[in-house]
DNA sequence: CTGTTAGCGCGTTCAC
DNA sequence: GTGAACGCGCTAACAG
C-alpha cells in the first residue's frame, strides 16, 4: 500500500489537478532565479562559447541539475532557426536493404546529435503531404532514400532546405547525391559469366521508375550488346521475392532458357533461385546461374549464396550525412554526386 | 542560359545576400497584411473549430495560398505544448521483423497527422542520452520497441510523458504495453510436435536479457514439463542468423540428438535449418523438425518454409499507437497491457 | 466575429 | 562579465 501501484488511479477521478497530467518542466528563468542571476547568464551557460565567469557558472549549473534544467528544444529552435532535425524519407522499408541503410543513417545522425524525423513511405503514401509536415517542422536538411519527382525537389530547393538524395536520382537539375555505381557492378558480373561460358542470358529488372533498376538493367545489357549478345529476353519485378520467382518460370517458358539470369536486387535472385529449384526442378548454378545485387543479409544464407555485389552502405550512408551537413552549414554549396563501386561477392549461385 | 542551372553558382562567390541561403517564410503576420486582417485572425482560420467569418477566411485563405503560408510547427508546439511528434525506440532494425513493425508504426501514426522522430538503438547506443532529447524535444508519447530499464521508465514518468511498449516489460511497475502472447504460441508448437511424435526436444533461445526470448524459453520448458519431458537443452542465441546456426551443432553434440529444435524466432530457425542441412548434413524435417516464432517475410521462403507462429502485426502496432493516443488525450488513464496471440503457420521445417 | 494584448522559453543585442 | 529588454511565430484570453 506505500509505493502507488499504477500511475495515476489513486482515488479515482480525484486526480490530482496538474496542469498536463505531466509535471512542468523547469526553465531557465527557474533556473535564474535558484541560481541568483538573470536568465541571460543561464543562456549563456548552456551555449557553447558564452562568456561567463567560473563562479557563476558554477552556481547556475548547480540549479540546473537540481531542476533538473534542459534547455527547450523548440524554443531554441525557433530563434536559433536551428532544429537539429533531418527528415530521412525511406521507401519500401519491408525490402531488407534498406533496414540497414536506415540503421546506419540513424546512427550517424545520432552521432552528430542530429535527429531523425522518419518518413517511411508506403505504396500509397502522398509525398507531397509529407513534405508539407517537412515545411512546418523547419527540419535542417532531408535525406531522401524515396523517389521525389521534379515538382518536389524544386519545391525543396524553393524552401532552400538542403537535401541528399540517396540511390536516387532527380530529373533535371543536378541534386547532391550518392550513388553505388551499379553499372561498373553489373559489368563486373556480366563479365564474369561470358568468361566462365554463359551466353543464354536473361534480366529480371525493377520497374521503369526505379533509378537503380533502370541503370542496372541497362549497364547489364550494354555490356552484353557489346560482346554481340542482343535481344536478351527482361521481365520486371518489383524488388521483391514474389516477383522474382515468378519472372523465371515466365523466363523458362521461352523457346531457349536461360543459362543465366541477371537480377537487378538480391531479394528478387533469392526468388529466382527458389523458382528455378522448386519451380522448374533446375539446379543452381549447375543448370542456371543467378546473380544479385546489393549484398543484403539473406544473400548470404547457406541456402542461397547469392553472386553478387555488396553495396558500400557503411562508407555510402557516411558520405550523405557528410554531404547534408556541410550544405547546411553552407547552402551555397554546389550540386555533387558522389560514386561507389560495390565489391563482388562470389556466393555459389553462378557457376564462375 | 535563361534558367539558372544549379541553385547558388550564378556568378560565383557573388551569390545574392539572402539571409539563410534559404528563403524567408511567409509568418502569420505577412498574411494578416496581405489580407487586411489581424494576425489572430490568420491563426484563427487555421485553428480546428476557430470562430471567423466565412468572408474573412476566404480572404485569408487566398493570401495564405498566395505567400505560400503554413502555420509553424515550431511556435505552435511551443504555446500549445502539442508537438505532434512522437518518439519511436527500436533496437536491431536489421533483424528483419522489425522493420515490418517499424514501417507499420510509422504508416498508423502518420495516418494520424503524428510524425516520427526515429531513435534506432544500436548495441551501443546510450539509452539515456536519447532520452535526454526526447525531454528536449517536448515529443508528446514514446512508444519503445527496445528494452528500458526501471530507472529509465520512471524518468519518463517522472516527465509526464506516455508510454506504450512493445513486446516489451518494464520491471515493477505495470507500464501500458501491447504483447503477442508467446506463451500461448509455443504451448500450440509444442503440442503438434509431441502429437506427430517428437520426444527429444532442444530450445534456441535468445540472450537472457530478452523479455519475449524468455517468455518463450519458459513457455516452451513449461509445456514439455507438463508432457513429461525434462532435462530439455537449451542454447542460447542472439537472434541472429549466425547464431541459429552455431547452436545446432551445439546441440547436435550431445548424447542423444534432438529431433525438434524450437527456436525463439524464425530468423534463428532458418540458421537452424541451414546449420542441420549444410553443417550436419541432416534432412529436415525428416531427420529433424525445426519451428521458429514471428512470422518474418524470409521464414515464408520455398527454401525454408519456417513453421511458426505469425504475430499479428498490424493490430498488434494499431493497438499500441491507440493506446498512446488515447493516453495523450488522458494521461490519467491506467495501465493496461493487450495481449494478441499468433497464428499457426504451417510451413514445412516440421514433421507434423 | 474581430482586434488587442500577453505570453510560450529561449538567444541575443546593448548598455552597464 | 552581467542583466534588461526585445523578438522568434504563434495561440489564447479578453474586450469591443
Amino acid at each position: 500500500m506505500a509505493k502507488s501501484g499504477k500511475k495515476s488511479d489513486a482515488g479515482k477521478g480525484a486526480a490530482a489537478p496538474r496542469p498536463f497530467g505531466g509535471v512542468r518542466r523547469a526553465t531557465s528563468y527557474d533556473v535564474a532565479k535558484l541560481a541568483g542571476v538573470s536568465q541571460s547568464a543561464v543562456s549563456r551557460c548552456f551555449a557553447p562559447g558564452g562568456s561567463i565567469a567560473p563562479a557563476t557558472r558554477e552556481k547556475v549549473m548547480k540549479a540546473a541539475t537540481e531542476l533538473g534544467y534542459r534547455p527547450n528544444a523548440l524554443a531554441q529552435a525557433l530563434i536559433t532557426r536551428r532544429t537539429n532535425l533531418v527528415a530521412v524519407f525511406i521507401s519500401r522499408l519491408t525490402n531488407l536493404h534498406y533496414p540497414e541503410v536506415l540503421a546506419e543513417l540513424s546512427r550517424q545522425l545520432t552521432d552528430r546529435d542530429i535527429r531523425v524525423l522518419l518518413f517511411a513511405l508506403t505504396a500509397e503514401s502522398e509525398i507531397d503531404l509529407l513534405l508539407e509536415q517537412v515545411w512546418r517542422h523547419d527540419v535542417d536538411g532531408i535525406i531522401s532514400a524515396a523517389r521525389l519527382d521534379d515538382e518536389q525537389i524544386a519545391g525543396i530547393r524553393r524552401h532552400g532546405i538542403p537535401i541528399v538524395l540517396y540511390n536516387r536520382t532527380a530529373g533535371e537539375h543536378l541534386t547532391p547525391s550518392v550513388w553505388c555505381d551499379s553499372a561498373a557492378g553489373e559489368r563486373d558480373l556480366v563479365d564474369r559469366l561470358l568468361a566462365a561460358g554463359h551466353r543464354r542470358f536473361a534480366v529480371v529488372a525493377g520497374p521503369q521508375d526505379s533509378a537503380v533498376g533502370e541503370e542496372r538493367r541497362l549497364a547489364t545489357l550494354a555490356r552484353l550488346a557489346e560482346a554481340g549478345i542482343h535481344d536478351v529476353p527482361v521481365t520486371r519485378g518489383d524488388f521483391s521475392y514474389a516477383s522474382g520467382r515468378e519472372a523465371v518460370a515466365t523466363l523458362a517458358g521461352a523457346a531457349t532458357p536461360p543459362d543465366a539470369v541477371v537480377c537487378v536486387s538480391d531479394v528478387m535472385a533469392i526468388g529466382a533461385i527458389d523458382g528455378c529449384r522448386f519451380d522448374l526442378g533446375l539446379k543452381v548454378p549447375e543448370d542456371v546461374s543467378v546473380v544479385g545485387f546489393d549484398g543484403s543479409e539473406p544473400a548470404g544464407w547457406m541456402s542461397y549464396q547469392v553472386t553478387s555485389i555488396r553495396q558500400p552502405v557503411r562508407r555510402m550512408t557516411a558520405a550523405a550525412v557528410e554531404m547534408l551537413l556541410e550544405r547546411i552549414e553552407d547552402p551555397t554549396l554546389p550540386a555533387e554526386r558522389r560514386s561507389f563501386v560495390g565489391a563482388f561477392v562470389p556466393g555459389q549461385s553462378a557457376r564462375l
